[in-house]
Formats: C-alpha cells, structure tokens, sequence
DNA sequence: AAGATATACCTAAATTACTTAGGTATAAAA
DNA sequence: TTTTATACCTAAGTAATTTAGGTATATCTT
C-alpha cells in the first residue's frame, strides 16, 4: 500500500468499530481481522496497535480481560459504556470525513 | 471540526486535485476553495499549505508563477506535467482509501 | 532435529504531517 | 482608527505513526 499515510488518524476508529462488530477481541486479531476485511489493503502494524490500545484503556474507553490460552497470553478488550458512546461519535465523525472527501476529490460522485 | 486529524495525509491530494480542477490557484484561494467546498467543515491553515505548496513545488510538482494584483503579490502554482501524472495517482489511492474505509466502518453500505 | 513461520505480547527512537503561534504588509470596511 | 480581509511566510511544539528492535510458545517444513 502506498497510501497508508492516508490512514493516519483513522486507527482508533477502526479498533473501536471493530470492537463494536466483534464484543471482544484481542490485539493480534484486531491485526489479521482488519488485513482480512481489507484484502491486504491495510496492514496495521503492531507498533502502532498497541499503543493505541492502551491509551485507549487508559482512557476508559476499553476494559481488559487476560486469558491463557494453549500456554500464551492473550488481552482480550472491549468497549466500557463510556467506549460505546465515543464510538458512535467516531463513526459520525468518519462518516462525515468520508463524505466530505468523496466530494471534494470528486464533486460529480458525491456520496449524496 | 472535531475531526481534523483524519485529514492528516489528504492535503497534498487535495491541494493537487484542485490545482487539476482550476488550472491555476494561488495559496489563499486555496484555503477559500477549500472552506467553501466543505462548507466549513475542512479549513486548511496557512501553516500547513505554505509548507506544503513549496514541497510539492520542490518535488517538481508545481510551478509558480507571482503576479503582482492591486499592489499585492501573489503566488499561482499550477500542475507540470509530473504533476499531472502524479495527481492521477494519488486520486487513485484516495479512491482505493476512501473506498476501503467506508467498507471497514459500514460494511453493510459499501460504495460497491 | 533444526530452522522458519505463526501466534501473541511489548517498547523506544525516529519520522512526519500537522497545529499553534507568531511575523510582515496592503486594502477595505466599521 | 481599529478591525477584517487579503496575501505571503516561518518555527517550535505535538501526536500518530513507522521502523526496528525485543521476548516467548506452538506449529509447520525440510
């Protein structure tokens, strides 16, 4: 992909509608989910997940829940009520972004 | 705004798609277009598009033409032919990211 | 049996695109 | 005469990422 700075800003978002769809999932998933629904289009890196991730926790948008599973560690996450709110904002916000982009990089498709 | 920090990475896309549409635009012009495309919802600041018209002029992108209106100078850039290819490319990508996007966040409304 | 790949977590330095906060100067409007 | 609009600019700071590591277990390949 050569457009993946295109994606900047937009991480949070994304874990936060995954998490949305999915009740719970854990770090490593969030990775291999997001290459599948998009073809390979977007490869998040682990660098840039987990930070995310904990700030996300940090700031109590996400409860952690560890496992063990076949002898390794797994973190389990998923939204607080506080998460579920900031998502549907996050989604609007995004829905609005998208829209706004479409026309201006092509006035003739609009979205409306 | 509240969602600014999406448009991280889209200026230059922006910037170019413009310049592709009108022909030739100087840096204020650009921020008025851009305000009123959106209706208010994306307002590029100075600080980010100067910086960002010399580098895509650096890069060999554009060219500059100054003239001087009503005792005050002004700075028309428009597209070289590298420019123009490049810009093609980069709506590509915007396309191919928009798209992905909408998938990833409403999978149910693809635009496909 | 060894080495590579997949699973699963993590951090820290560097990069980069931006925001914020200034600056200069002319013209028009309040 | 002070504010707003026009028109350019820069530099320090910020924040989300990339890059480049690290640890450890399980499975697949040669």
């Amino acid at each position: 992909m050569s457009n993946q700075k295109l994606y900047k800003g937009s991480l949070q978002t994304i874990i936060l509608k995954l998490l949305a769809t999915n009740h719970k999932m854990y770090g490593y998933e969030i990775t291999q989910k997001v290459k599948e629904l998009t073809k390979g289009e977007l490869q998040i890196t682990e660098g840039a997940l987990y930070p995310a991730l904990h700030k996300l926790e940090a700031d109590g948008l996400l409860d952690i829940e560890v496992v063990k599973v076949e002898n390794r560690l797994r973190k389990y996450y998923k939204l607080t009520e506080i998460g579920t709110k900031e998502t549907t904002d996050k989604l609007e916000e995004m829905q609005q972004f998208l829209k706004t982009m479409q026309h201006l990089v092509n006035p003739k498709f609009s979205l409306e």
